[in-house]
DNA sequence: ACGGGGATTTCTGTATACACTGATTGCGAC
DNA sequence: GTCGCAATCAGTGTATACAGAAATCCCCGT
């Protein structure tokens, strides 16, 4: 793997887990050195950074980490509302009944993740993943899955900001699985309604429960 | 001005104006022998049009230039339906309707300009350019203002595509002055209508005089 | 004591040298 | 003649050195 890749990833998980703050200024030098290679890679690594809206450059100050204020919330949210409708529609309309039927069946059974002692919840995000892979994978329009994708690295990071209990994510979980049912059925309006709702209770959710920092 | 930005001005537009046709191989030694500069502001210019997708890195050919097929079209103007109808909607709700007024008069006005010895229309798309703002400006979401930036490079480079003739410019023009004036009007579901309307002809213009390369 | 100017220092931006990987070509053997 | 292996070469990935700019700090003057 190459050095870039990794002071990628590396970066971008500390920005995502909120281990950099918003407004740490990211100094070539000083974060060559905390990761040991050199500045050519690392530059690379803060300009996808920078591409994705994580970073930004403040003038000759280097790149600082992004905000997200409470407004950046609901901007990201009616743009998630819009792209994921779409999307599910898409996928009712072209997707394989099977794939969701199965995935519907599984997120059914998600509370039982749930409620194991995983703290990080790991196999439950990971079966979400799957809902959204195989949405990505249904629509085949890669514009739409490429605007998704940069999406869902901020929202990974909105999700750190709320407490994600076990009740709410009970609820998303039967959300997720209306979603697929939605998609399996074949019907693009029940899918994007589900969707829509799904969308609006994780907006409040996270606006409730919102642990400034 | 830096020798990346320029590196990367210079190339962006070599794509766009396809004088790099795609599946060019920009080789780093090559293109920046070319322009007069060294590898590294080379290299940050070629990752910031992957990041775009103007390029793709193969594997270890270096990167090449992406090509548009006519499925590209049709996902591209999918992604852009959803992402400009819900634009439109939302500067009808929030913006100011003095400004989509004078811009819709404008419009009017447009095939004035089309008219003019200038083959490039180069007031006209100003013109165009400046609603696209308006309407950037109005929704007041960084998001989603971001996204339909990122797809706007990719319609620069289907538009020359197309033969973007006399009478196609002048419909177009008026089907822009609707949905200024649906904004203006501040009737969100007419501004989103007037916009799918107009991206419907648009494809249809390109996919009918679609000259292959 | 406060303000301004200059010098120093620390940063980014750029160039270049080096290393390593992968591909291509040429030579030899079957 | 063809297949295989090896060697060379081209090209990317990385490190480092240098230059220029900007910010900060210190010193001097008022």
């Amino acid at each position: 793997m190459r050095a870039s890749d990794r002071a990628y990833a590396a970066l971008r998980d500390d920005i995502i887990e909120w281990r950099l703050r918003p407004g740490t200024v990211l100094a070539e030098v000083e974060q060559s050195e905390r990761l040991g290679i050199s500045r050519t890679p690392l530059r690379e690594a803060l300009s996808r950074l920078t591409a994705e809206g994580l970073t930004t450059t403040a003038g000759s100050r280097g790149v600082v980490v992004t905000d997200i204020s409470l407004e950046d919330i609901d901007e990201l949210f009616e743009l998630r509302e819009t792209l994921e409708g779409k999307a599910a529609a898409l996928a009712a309309e072209r997707g394989d009944a099977a794939v969701f039927l199965q995935l519907q069946g599984e997120l059914l059974e998600a509370p039982a993740l749930i409620s194991a002692a995983d703290p990080a919840r790991h196999d439950y995000y990971e079966l979400v993943g799957r809902l959204d892979s195989a949405i990505d994978a249904a629509i085949s329009n890669s514009y739409l899955a490429q605007a998704m994708r940069s999406l869902r690295v901020h929202l990974v990071r909105v999700r750190r900001l709320a407490a994600d209990d076990h009740a709410r994510l009970t609820a998303a979980a039967a959300e997720h699985a209306a979603i697929a049912e939605a998609i399996a059925a074949g019907n693009p309006r029940l899918a994007q309604a589900a969707t829509t709702m799904h969308l609006h209770r994780s907006l409040s959710h996270v606006k409730a429960t919102h642990k400034p920092h």
